[in-house]
DNA sequence: CAGCGCTATTTGTCGGAGTATTATTGGATT
DNA sequence: AATCCAATAATACTCCGACAAATAGCGCTG
């Protein structure tokens, strides 16, 4: 798939973020490029001088995007070697950004299905924590959080950020760094619940129930129940899915790595 | 061929490792000093010129090494503002860099303990599911990493490295890439076990009989006895270090009540 | 008082020149 | 023949200086 800044620089669609930066797009892409298979595990990217010049952009601009690419585990630059794609075992897949950069195409099921498996383990003790250990303005901003997913549905963008939400706050609610870090893996997990759900079931069962279950367990401060009502939850979900994940995918054949000048 | 890790700590020109180019030191001492407060969030850094100017070295330099913290959501940049330290929660605890410069200083108890809680949600699932889909290589690696654990005990660098190589395996063998890249957090909990340990008890218990039950259980196939052995594993390795932390053992079932109304 | 354009400041981008590192090669040595 | 070592060449790394773009804050204007 060819690269979508061409020699006019159109600016298409802003990140809203900081994205309007050519260092950032140009991390973007290439990152997404390599996410997407486009470029490989061990291959070597062409020296800075030809990349830049092929991208149109200075050659320090297109260091920094590197820089950060590197940072994230995606690429090792070395004198005389150049710079080349590591193997994914170092891929630092629960950087948010990285993780979005897997997300923008479609992603594997052996991701997807690693996501479910994390939720599967995360999120019912972090359920328990967060029954022994948050605060009232937490519990507050979980409720907030239900009502606007109850209001909107996860139909609409507003209801599934609502949802995301009601999980980063009962992981904020551990007090556990770690844990909380973990927000945004658990949040693309979360995401595609409801995706492939959509995708799959016409009618897709109503997620609020569950969801209230969870939140009465934490505002009474019960870990067991609080523990127990997230594993309904996260199972449900992990069944819903599953049977979407087990049908392959539509399926995108190999593509060559052409090198459109 | 043994001679290159003399690491000398307190060499502020020669970095050690292969963090020899500019960029990356700069990166480093810089992550450093904001991981442990000496630039707290919120508080903007000097401008490109005068710190690069300071640092004595050129801006495309400092730059660089400012792209890397960014990607790693340490600092953010913007025209006018300058760049600013970004508040905690936004900092990507589980990327190995910044987790190997937190623990360059005293970690916070907050985050030692969080890592540890961590463990003890993590690694018993990880070993059930070990045990169900290692393959037989994979138990070569974890059976030689023991031996070598074994042979130079955890009070020696090899011995502790031969430590996290086994979990780290263990992650590995669930074939979760989520999972896979939890391991240099996960490592990082088993590293400070020992140090704790060793900082505490005068006559540490012995580690090897625990880990050799993990072993059998995954080797064996049972992802129940995985499980088992290794909450044992994990949740002595806990007791052992509660007590330097100076907090109560985090035991949801010696927990008192929620305080909270 | 509110809105809005101006300005100063800071990061962002650019091009070029020279340096440091290192994989490779080929020759000298054993 | 195999091994070691020095020269080579390719590449990323560093530095410099200038200009462009963005924007927070201020002062002007209505």
């Amino acid at each position: 798939m060819a690269s979508r800044r061409s020699k006019d620089a159109a600016t298409p669609a802003l990140r809203g973020k900081s994205s309007a930066r050519i260092h950032g797009t140009i991390a973007h892409d290439l990152g997404v490029a390599i996410v997407s298979g486009q470029y490989k595990p061990g291959e070597i990217l062409p020296t800075e001088i030809e990349f830049s010049e092929r991208l149109k952009v200075s050659r320090s601009a297109y260091r920094e995007a590197v820089r950060t690419l590197a940072a994230k585990g995606l690429v090792e630059s070395r004198p005389k070697t150049g710079t080349r794609v590591t193997p994914e075992a170092s891929w630092n897949l629960l950087d948010p950004d990285v993780l979005a950069w897997f997300f923008e195409a479609e992603p594997s099921p052996a991701l997807v299905n690693g996501l479910f498996e994390l939720r599967m383990i995360i999120e019912p003790t972090a359920a328990a924590f967060a029954a022994e250990r948050r605060d009232t303005q937490q519990l507050t901003r979980m409720r907030e959080a239900l009502m606007r997913m109850e209001r909107h549905t996860v139909a609409t963008a507003q209801g599934r950020d609502a949802d995301r939400e009601f999980h980063a706050i009962i992981l904020e609610a551990t007090g556990n760094p770690p844990l909380i870090c973990l927000a945004s893996t658990i949040g693309a997990g979360v995401h595609w619940t409801t995706v492939y759900k959509a995708r799959k079931d016409e009618l897709p069962r109503d997620p609020m129930p569950e969801h209230w279950r969870v939140f009465d367990a934490i505002a009474a401060g019960g870990p067991d129940d609080a523990r127990a009502a997230m594993e309904v939850l996260v199972r449900s979900a992990l069944k819903d899915t599953s049977r979407a994940l087990g049908r392959p995918a539509p399926s995108r054949q190999a593509r060559q790595p052409t090198p459109a000048a």
